[in-house]
DNA sequence: ATAAATTTTCATGATTTTTTCACATATTTG
DNA sequence: CAAATATGTGAAAAAATCATGAAAATTTAT
């Protein structure tokens, strides 16, 4: 779960990125309007927490060059006494606001309710920075999708479905390429190889078990 | 646009109906959470804006009572203290929250939020500068209009609804085509590739999903 | 009914993926 | 330690899958 938050002043991203962060959420900041729209268009962010009045650029301005990109959902900071209307009046698409000053708590809570609203329902298998989600047919490492083969990416899911288990080769065999499956045991081994490649300092995660075969242990 | 306002203390109902009023709501009220739920059930609004401390029956219980029934959009109001977790914690699936003592003009820009949001899901998709209107039944780049064959149109609405999700051949011919189409899996990609033309630059986002099929993904 | 538009089929070639296999390296056993 | 056994690796062969274009079939419009 990766946030951006975007304000000039620096005590503010500061306690925001604390509470967020005790709540388990991974923060990247950025003081400005030209920053913002840099990280936001680089990173695959659950929520971008943009203030409004900020040098060089402003929010509005962000948060529209942002979304003519990507679809990304965003909380509004603004100081009370900004209008309203100019927020909502104007089609951003803006999910939700917060005036200042606010309680960090409750802006906790927004952004929890924010991304909840936004979640597509999670068939997500999740170990540190390696995430396969299998809606997606998708892997990714530390926010980076990888692009694996057809087989590296069932290989791979039957290992992490089966944590800590060891499992043979005639097991991996008949379980992803299918019982019909006559040709050489050692056709694992490659694709073992391939994909601790593929998933680069996770790849120490599947262990070789001798006489056995192979595990994912995490 | 019907909104219906739930409050045992009719000061707080007569302000919030006279500001909602002045901006071309019709609103309806209730004073406790058995009335708010017979309310609720019998008429169709468009939002409920719902106090939580109420006699009879609090707000939480109102709320799912109604939302067991009926889809419909909910904001709260909670005094300032009140525990925001309560309310995200359990999945009451509330749109929105404000706290008490709160400006009636930031509870209006609220509502015609949650409004605009609930509105803007039935009917227009929008990926950057890709627009599907389903009630126009029209899809535009930039502004301009592309004219899709109908089997174009319904691949790419299932597709943008889909978005982020691998979709099989399969799939996609009993979704779109009907489960008793009995034709070739190939035909998919005959028509994902004239989609992709007919989307220019927006073509790369139907992505190949390799043994699988495709998928939307922006 | 004829023309136009749309949908479907299908064969081709380009591309990617999978498998095999020989040799290198590592581990265990006697 | 040496032999035996097992796994790691790289490259090449084999296989599978997809994009494409064109033609046939079907549907819709004129």
């Amino acid at each position: 779960m990766k946030i951006l938050v975007v304000d000039d002043e620096v005590l503010i991203r500061e306690v925001v990125k604390e509470y967020l962060q005790f709540d388990g959420f991974s923060v990247d900041e950025a003081s400005n309007g030209e920053e913002a729209v840099e990280l936001g268009l680089q990173n695959d962010y659950n929520l971008i927490i943009m203030d409004i009045m900020m040098p060089k650029k402003d929010g509005y301005q962000a948060v529209k060059e942002i979304k003519k990109i990507k679809d990304v959902p965003v909380l509004m900071l603004s100081a009370r006494g900004e209008e309203f209307d100019k927020l909502f009046g104007f089609d951003l698409g803006v999910d939700d606001y917060v005036t200042k000053p606010f309680s960090p708590k409750e802006l906790v809570a927004r952004v929890k309710a924010i991304i909840k609203r936004n979640e597509k329902s999670g068939t997500k298998l999740e170990f540190g920075g390696l995430v396969l989600d299998d809606k997606a047919h998708e892997v990714s490492i530390d926010g980076k999708i990888v692009n694996l083969t057809p087989k590296e990416y069932d290989l791979l899911k039957y290992f992490v479905s089966n944590n800590h288990i060891a499992l043979s080769r005639e097991q991996l065999l008949t379980n992803i390429w299918g019982y019909d499956f006559y040709g050489d045991d050692r056709t694992v081994d490659t694709h073992v190889k391939t994909l601790r490649h593929q998933l680069g300092k996770y790849g120490q995660y599947i262990k070789t078990v001798r006489k056995v075969g192979y595990k994912f242990e995490f």
